[in-house]
DNA sequence: GCGCTCACG
DNA sequence: ACGTACGTGAGCGCG
């Protein structure tokens, strides 16, 4: 019997809009319902084995319902901006595969599916019905059978439906299935069925009398007696929800199956589309670079044989593009994969002859080589001794570069965008274990995981490269990220010194505080509560004891510090509260918090990441050591334990105001690059400028609101967050902002620039190329453009001070080494570096640190530093 | 796992 | 009318 698939467009469409995460082109598209739907059509095609296709969408003209009932809806629910752009596309992308598309005026989807099913049916074919829609199940039928996508825990999974599976599910026929929604009604659609019956109730009186009119024809003796007067009282609604909730099966459909033949879906135009589209899995379908299933399987051999093994490096010396990756963690190597032909990996255990110091060896040699593509090389060079001099390519850095708003950039997801190869991920493959207990209990997966892995570098290398070229990055990437990745490692592997018992002498401080404070709250609030509970807190404050507050956030009261500070001067709990919050914040995320991390070495190694930021910034974890306390006295306290080694210094340089000097330089203001020419206090002489009055007449206020205007600038400003943070009206802000700009007219077209850029380009970039999508800039949602448009003002400022200080970290870093100092960069925060300096070479790091950090860039304003020595953290700032 | 809060630049 | 300043990471409470 042959088989005939047919698709309801909007339902589907609506299913993947919600389904799949924000996807946008590099055109600006969304796309995500397109994709979302392209897959579950071709997973429903390799399933079915169908023979026929075709997509039923509605029309926006009215239907017949609407002529029956005025406030009738359909199935046409307001739709978002990027769902209702995606339509067109869908329906442009099936015409391109020759897929025909079918509507009729004054019907909608469901009854040309109907229509066409029962004919088809007739004619003796089998039907799928595939939509997202559960009314399609009255439709249901010998050789009719409907597939519902049901999503759980994360998968879709398909459900069919024929005649028994409804009643299995919903006690009624596919027939009845139409009488119940025409009782219990359907919002959605506007059916309004009979007042105060519901699913239940609809269903049992549909199982007890089979049909609306033998419910009346006993009406008598409907029970519960609820229902039978709603009944009685609207029967006139009752049998018009019958007439809209059945779905038309005699539609006036002119409808060939031969035009619905599946001949070849992977035409040339389609496939154009899914370059366009950029659907790499789906593109990949249609026959260019590797197959996901049909394409030759890769080999990935595993090799335990020594002089196999020998061999095998010897030829890949000889190569001139290869892929590995060095299966190593927590201090110990595992494999190591290689790749340098299309037909897949090879893979060295270590075991026998093979030893760990072996593999990381041939690992070295190879990276030396100076055409190795690797996954991730930070993580490698605990076992190889590579540094500056050693070009070799890292894929999850350049696949950063190319998108740095992703969230991962495993061997994976890199084989995805780059290669549109489905591939199964670590975690799919080898749960949570480690290299280690994976390759002695999962060999198979374990194979080929790190097969993959040396496949996917080896193959991503060139489109990588090319990408990066074709985009003007290939600078970015080989003279600073690549470089980077070596400063960051040594930055890692040197740590910081921190005085343990110190450590937890301030936390036995602070523990004490925290049990007077607590005491303290719980007495004048007369309860015992868990004040770290922020919905606990704003039932006491604002329920139990009246205060105004009101409520902010979506769960409840905010009890966030802004808000409490406002209070604080009429409660004095509140003070209480805040002085607790801040104690029991740095006990935990500080006084305990750093201890957990402090190593035999008596130092904590803090992990840089080099791929998380969305703008080229580096980020710090386990600890976060970007985020010390400064700000208030008590917390200071906390960078006393911060200690250089015996018979060495803190040195800490800082860039001073980084970003208003790069926004100087970039919109080349003159009056902003003269400004820095001349006076020391920039943001007096904003104020100064801004305000036309001499400089030394500034007051402290007015210096004050100018270096918020400043902030905001960077920011990109809004008259909002300027009146929020000043706490001014908005009208007032307006004009601080509106003034700065008559002050900095370059400034003001500088900005505006930026915002058109992304707009056309759907990027903006750094000084030095670094690239920042912006999609939000298409989103109809105001909000969400507002962002996208302070994204594009702030990313090329943020990003090129990123860059800069970048460049100097590398520099820094490489001539202590270079010049043989014991002196070491530790640590990074933004705008500043910090050194633990070796005594005697004081005079020359400073002069070291403060030659490159100045020369790191050179702008149309001095890139000035502050430096500070000292025998701890605390000191040296 | 997510929202809130708060630490930093 | 909408409801925000940009970029991060960690700990806690809660469902």
């Amino acid at each position: 019997m042959e088989k005939l698939v047919l698709i309801d467009g909007h339902s589907i469409l609506n299913r993947a809009f919600y389904g799949v995460p924000n996807l946008t082109n590099s055109e600006g598209l969304h796309t995500n319902a397109v994709y979302g739907f392209l897959n579950i059509l071709f997973k429903v095609l390799d399933e079915e084995k169908a023979d026929y296709l075709a997509v039923a969408f509605d029309l926006k003209a009215p239907t017949f319902r609407h002529k029956m009932f005025d406030a009738y809806k359909g199935t046409r629910k307001p739709m978002p901006e990027e769902l209702h752009e995606q339509v067109p596309l869908m329906k442009e992308v099936l015409t391109a595969m020759g897929v025909p598309i079918l509507t009729k005026e004054g019907y909608e989807a469901d009854d040309i599916l109907g229509t066409i099913a029962k004919r088809e049916q007739k004619d003796g074919y089998e039907v799928t019905i595939l939509s997202g829609d559960r009314d399609l199940l009255q439709l249901s039928d010998t050789h009719i059978r409907i597939c519902l996508p049901k999503t759980s825990r994360g998968t879709t999974e398909v459900h069919n439906y024929y005649p028994e599976d409804v009643i299995r599910e919903y006690q009624v026929t596919p027939e009845q299935f139409i009488e119940v929604k025409a009782l219990m009604g359907d919002q959605s659609d506007n059916i309004p069925g009979v007042p105060s019956i519901g699913e239940k109730t609809a269903t049992s009186l549909i199982v007890q009398y089979q049909n609306l009119e033998n419910i009346y024809t006993h009406l008598d003796e409907v029970k519960p007696p609820r229902a039978k007067k709603a009944l009685e009282e609207h029967r006139d609604l009752a049998e018009l929800s019958l007439k809209l909730a059945r779905i038309c099966v005699d539609a006036p459909i002119e409808f060939s199956m031969a035009d619905a033949k599946l001949e070849n879906l992977y035409t040339p135009e389609a496939y154009e589309y899914m370059k366009r589209l950029e659907f790499k899995s789906i593109a990949a379908r249609f026959g260019e670079g590797i197959r996901n299933e049909s394409g030759p399987e890769k080999q990935f051999v595993l090799v335990e044989d020594f002089s196999e093994a020998d061999a095998l490096f010897e030829k890949a010396k000889k190569e001139d593009h290869i892929g590995m990756e060095l299966l190593a963690e927590n201090g110990s190597v595992t494999a190591l994969a290689l790749s340098f032909e299309e037909t897949g990996s090879y893979i060295f255990p270590v075991g026998g002859f093979m030893t760990e110091s072996y593999i990381a060896g041939k690992y070295e040699e190879l990276c030396r080589t100076g055409h190795a593509w690797v996954l991730d090389l930070k993580h490698s060079l605990p076992f190889a001794k590579l540094s500056y001099g050693d070009t070799v390519y890292d894929a999850g850095v350049a696949a950063y570069l190319l998108n740095p708003l992703k969230d991962t950039y495993g061997y994976d997801d890199i084989a995805r965008d780059v290669l549109g190869m489905t591939v199964p991920s670590r975690a799919d493959l080898i749960k949570k274990m480690s290299y280690k207990d994976a390759c002695a209990k999962e060999q198979d997966n374990f194979t080929r995981m790190a097969g993959l892995m040396a496949y996917t570098a080896f193959a991503a290398g060139k489109p990588l490269s090319e990408r990066l070229a074709a985009e003007g990055m290939e600078d970015l990437y080989r003279n600073i990220e690549l470089p980077l990745i070596y400063t960051l490692f040594h930055m890692e592997d040197e740590g910081i010194a921190v005085r343990r018992e110190e450590l937890t002498a301030y936390g036995g401080k602070l523990k004490k505080q925290i049990a007077v404070l607590e005491k303290e709250i719980w007495e004048m609030t007369g309860q015992e509560f868990n004040i770290n509970s922020p919905k606990q807190l704003g039932e006491i404050l604002f329920e139990k004891m009246q205060i105004k507050g009101g409520k902010k956030t979506k769960t409840g009261y905010s009890t966030a510090a802004d808000v409490l500070e406002k209070l604080a001067p009429d409660y004095p709990v509140i003070r209480k509260i805040l002085d607790y919050r801040q104690y029991t914040k740095l006990n935990s995320t500080y006084a305990d918090g750093l201890g957990t991390y402090i190593k035999e070495d008596g130092r904590i190694h803090s992990r840089f990441n080099q791929t998380i930021t969305a703008t080229g910034r580096i980020s710090s974890t386990e600890p976060n050591l970007q985020n010390i306390p400064i700000r208030m006295e008590l917390g200071r306290e906390i960078r006393k334990v911060f200690v250089p080694r015996d018979g060495f210094l803190f040195l800490d340089a800082d860039y001073s105001q980084i970003e208003l000097r790069v926004l100087a330089h970039m919109s080349g203001d003159e009056r902003l690059i003269e400004a820095y020419k001349t006076a020391q206090d920039i943001h007096a002489i904003t104020a100064s400028q801004v305000f036309h009055i001499p400089l030394n007449e500034v007051t402290p206020l007015q210096r004050r609101n100018a270096k918020a205007v400043n902030f905001g600038i960077v920011y990109g400003i809004s008259a909002f967050g300027l009146s929020e943070d000043l706490s001014i009206s908005r009208k007032e802000a307006m004009e601080y902002i509106e003034r700065y700009f008559e002050t900095y007219p370059q400034v003001k077209s500088f900005l505006d620039s930026l915002v058109a850029h992304a707009k056309e380009q759907g990027y903006v970039t750094t000084m030095f190329g670094r690239r920042r999508p912006v999609p939000e800039l298409k989103s109809s949602n105001f909000m969400q453009r507002s962002f996208g448009e302070r994204v594009a003002m702030n990313s090329p400022i943020q990003g090129t001070a990123a860059d800069i200080i970048k460049i100097a970290m590398i520099r820094v870093d490489e001539r202590l080494r270079r010049e043989n100092l014991r002196s070491r960069l530790i640590l990074q925060v933004h705008d500043e570096l910090l050194i633990e300096t070796a005594e005697d070479e004081k005079e020359t790091v400073m002069k070291i640190l403060s030659e490159e950090m100045h020369h790191a860039a050179s702008l149309k304003v001095e890139l000035e530093i502050d430096m500070h020595g000292g025998k701890n953290w605390f000191e040296a700032k």
